[in-house]
DNA sequence: AAAAACAAGTGAGCTATATCACACTAACCA
DNA sequence: TGGTTAGTGTGATATAGCTCACTTGTTTTT
């Protein structure tokens, strides 16, 4: 479980026993219940989760009162309110989980700890949101050039695990698309 | 002109006149004229930008051959293909020039060297690509959210400066709405 | 075991935005 | 300095995707 977190540090900076144990010295764990909120917004929500085990998303309300998915977050995925995270202000994105969850946490303070602590996690973490940012980019021309139906079967393709675990209702939400319409895209 | 540099980098972190000499070391100057390709999709592009004068845009071309705006970077900001950046893969992104533009602009590996020379530049980079990210979690939400009416608005009430400076179709690919459909929307 | 809530599909009609076509003006450059 | 290209506006028509309304099957909950 603990092994999960090492093996995905361990894809970017090499770790000594010791230096994972002082890394997961900053790490907390926590279960959660299927509906149980993560973080709502209006709160404040100073941790960014690594999830062990479950499904979460982060999503949100807009002033019509309809909800928008911005991120699915399952096994070895990490989640928050990233604004909230890292301006520490109050949250403006609700986070909760669709699967009973078990994450490792740490707060933004305990991680520039950590960094100040262990020069190379400063590094991790650079490098793990250099990647995100891209994923993002990406995301955005998908949502500039691709039609609803393009999009659809290319998360199907990047995502086959994600569309079996989902109900379709939410990955509609995630692709900008209305639920009746993912409905007939799917089929086809 | 190094002034704008040390004072974009002083908003997060301190730096004595020697560390800032040590930082412009890594760095390197140069000029592009209106219409010069920085990077072309395909090349190798293992830099960043930091726009001291002038105006780029980042791009993408799909395969029916349309345009797609990814960022614009005016002075004071920075501009790349990230993947290409951070990956040191070959560009899929063009980045070009508006108007006649000055950089400073860094490689990958002399920022690497940098941080781990000055680790508190470790610390500013992160900031930043986290700024960034925060940045096109926004702007993903506006896309899921928000009518090409209200994105206009919005963009026009948040960039005014690039509301003048930039031609308006440009801004409609930015925004992912046709150039007829936003001539429309600006005039009401 | 019944009732309620969730998930998924589908028809009918509506609307925001795209596309195509053309006109006009201003800016650039040979 | 006159010709070409860039920028903008606007009408007419097409269409992808939305909304609303209903059905049916499937989990939860009690």
């Amino acid at each position: 479980m603990e092994q999960l977190l090492r093996h995905q540090i361990e894809k970017i900076v090499q770790l000594t026993d010791d230096e994972f144990h002082l890394v997961l010295s900053y790490f907390s764990f926590r279960t959660y219940k299927k509906h149980q909120y993560v973080v709502q917004a209006g709160d404040m929500a100073p941790n960014d989760h690594f999830v062990v085990k479950g499904l979460l998303k982060s999503f949100y309300i807009d002033d019509d009162g309809k909800t928008h998915i911005l991120q699915f977050a399952m096994e070895d995925w990490w989640i928050s309110d990233p604004q909230a995270f890292h301006n520490r202000t109050p949250a403006t994105l609700h986070v909760d989980c669709i699967e009973d969850t078990d994450v490792y946490y740490i707060s933004i303070d305990s991680r520039e700890q950590l960094c100040a602590e262990l020069q190379k996690m400063e590094y991790f973490f650079l490098k793990k949101t250099a990647a995100g940012y891209i994923a993002l980019q990406r995301r955005i021309l998908s949502l500039l050039s691709q039609s609803a139906d393009e999009r659809y079967h290319q998360f199907a393709q990047l995502y086959p695990t994600l569309l079996q675990r989902l109900p379709k209702a939410l990955i509609a939400s995630y692709l900008g698309v209305s639920r009746e319409t993912l409905s007939r895209l799917a089929a086809g």
